[in-house]
RNA sequence: GGGGGAAUACCAAAGCGGCCAACUGGGACGGACUGUAAAUCCGUUGACUUAUGUCUUCACAGGUUCGAAUCCUGUUUCCCCCA
């Protein structure tokens, strides 16, 4: 039972507790919380690490409770943020209040008869209901403002001189009062979070105390960084989003998977739940052959399937085979046209029709002109790419701009036009 | 309000009458090597059916000149100094 802060130890998932949190969870089953700010309509890989720290803990035999900021969400959290915040409307709020949940659902076992079973609660719930005077009254009059001014995320804003809004300073008082609701009615004694929630979790924990003189613990996970000091989660498309609208199932595998040697067996420990000994097996192989990537590998697989399913961890990993193997057009030629447009799910297409597709005359028209610049941004850099032996047709490299048309067009209409190694287009020629 | 300086391609930054589609660095993209990596090396980086060719570019609008990114005038924006 007392194996969670043991596992988030040795996976290096540990910032911070508090003192006594160990012996706590030593007594029995307990419950924590970890909220999640419904900014955005899908939850983002780097909220994966709060998602994985619940199932740690579900996964000892406690009971994991997420949170849904549909309150807290209306407001911002300052924490650590330069500049005042935008206010989300109460429409867009509850959609995303509302996917988020669904994801979340993937995760946490929520069903079942066992006494663990995950949970689910919107603060907004109970915040809706509160009244302003009567949270002056009931909260605000237990903390006072030198204790809220005095956080490290709130001084860093007043010493920047940019100054926050009360709205934004209420924001740690609603979370702690969060947190005091669901010590009170749901018997939630724990709070988890990523490091920059400290502040606001054990305001908190301040609150239980002095409202109830109860006890109350926090934990908090560190922020996860990458080797290279760039922003963990980011790529130039944006964010990896869990939504497969949002980010292909493709893609997400490709991120993993692209992971850098530094931040593999850092983010294998924290996104995955293989245990210690596989973990150490596959550390080992990756030392003696680094070019094989198994670690890469395995996260990705791990987390893909996790994330999004066995089926799209093997359509990701077949389409990756093809992509960036020594794949030739036989292998694309072999390919089902479902599993074809599956594999190139996200490349850009163009329509042609079987008449424009006859009169084009060479190579360089093709890629270029007749498919909408779709790749290049004008018949000089394409003719510059081919030249420089950056261009490939169904795999095959093109070499002359002048060439003729005499490829076989794939499942009957396909053609891969193809820029350097990633940047991939389809021609669709249509009757 | 007064005085001074600056505006150049994605960014930084040279050029200060013809040799300028514009040095150089970064970035980006491509190639070789590799592990779909890092490092390294090479190439491309205004457009045009590649051309010792044409066209459009150096904040904007005019002007001087055979010729302007470069000189002049006005406009706009930014920075600095003094009030």
């Amino acid at each position: 039972m007392n194996s969670f802060i043991q596992e988030l130890r040795w996976r290096g998932m540990l910032q911070d507790m508090t003192p006594d949190l160990e012996e706590h969870l030593s007594k029995g089953m307990a419950s924590a919380y970890l909220g999640f700010d419904p900014t955005a309509d899908s939850l983002h890989i780097g909220h994966l690490v709060g998602v994985m720290t619940l199932l740690h803990f579900q996964r000892s035999g406690h009971q994991p409770v997420a949170l849904v900021g549909g309150a807290t969400g209306m407001i911002g959290d300052p924490s650590f943020k330069s500049a005042e915040r935008n206010l989300l409307d109460k429409l867009t709020l509850d959609h995303n209040v509302a996917c988020i949940q669904k994801q979340l659902a993937k995760f946490l076992d929520f069903s079942g008869q066992q006494p663990n079973k995950a949970s689910l609660v919107n603060n907004y719930d109970w915040m809706s209901q509160f009244t302003f005077l009567d949270f002056i009254r009931e909260v605000g009059k237990h903390i006072t403002v030198n204790y809220m001014m005095s956080k490290d995320s709130v001084k860093r804003r007043l010493e920047d001189g940019n100054g926050l809004s009360f709205t934004e300073f209420s924001y740690q008082l609603i979370q702690g009062y969060d947190f005091y609701y669901l010590w009170k009615n749901k018997n939630c004694s724990i709070q988890l979070g990523g490091s920059d929630q400290w502040g606001n979790i054990v305001t908190g924990t301040e609150l239980i105390r002095r409202m109830d003189g109860g006890s109350a613990f926090a934990l908090t996970v560190p922020l996860i960084t990458k080797a290279d000091g760039t922003k963990f989660g980011k790529t130039e498309g944006g964010s990896v989003w869990l939504d497969p609208e949002k980010t292909s199932p493709y893609a997400f595998y490709q991120f993993w998977l692209n992971v850098s040697d530094e931040d593999a067996s850092k983010y294998i420990r924290i996104f995955t739940v293989l245990d210690q000994a596989t973990i150490e097996r596959l550390e080992k192989d990756h030392a003696e052959a680094p070019h094989q990537r198994v670690l890469q590998k395995e996260i990705a697989k791990e987390v893909t399937t996790m994330v999004h399913s066995k089926v799209e961890y093997e359509m990701a990993l077949k389409a990756s085979e093809i992509l960036f193997g020594k794949s030739s057009t036989e292998d694309l030629a072999s390919l089902d046209e479902r599993t074809f447009l599956a594999v190139f799910d996200g490349v850009p297409q163009v329509q042609l029709t079987q008449e424009i597709y006859a009169t084009i005359e060479n190579v360089l028209d093709l890629v270029s002109e007749k498919t909408n610049y779709t790749l290049f941004s004008s018949k000089g850099e394409a003719r510059k790419m081919i030249l420089g032996g950056g261009v490939s047709i169904n795999k095959e490299k093109v070499d002359d701009p002048q060439g003729k048309i005499n490829y076989t067009l794939l499942q009957g209409k396909y053609l891969l036009v193809q820029k350097g190694k990633k940047n991939y287009a389809i021609v669709a020629v249509t009757a």
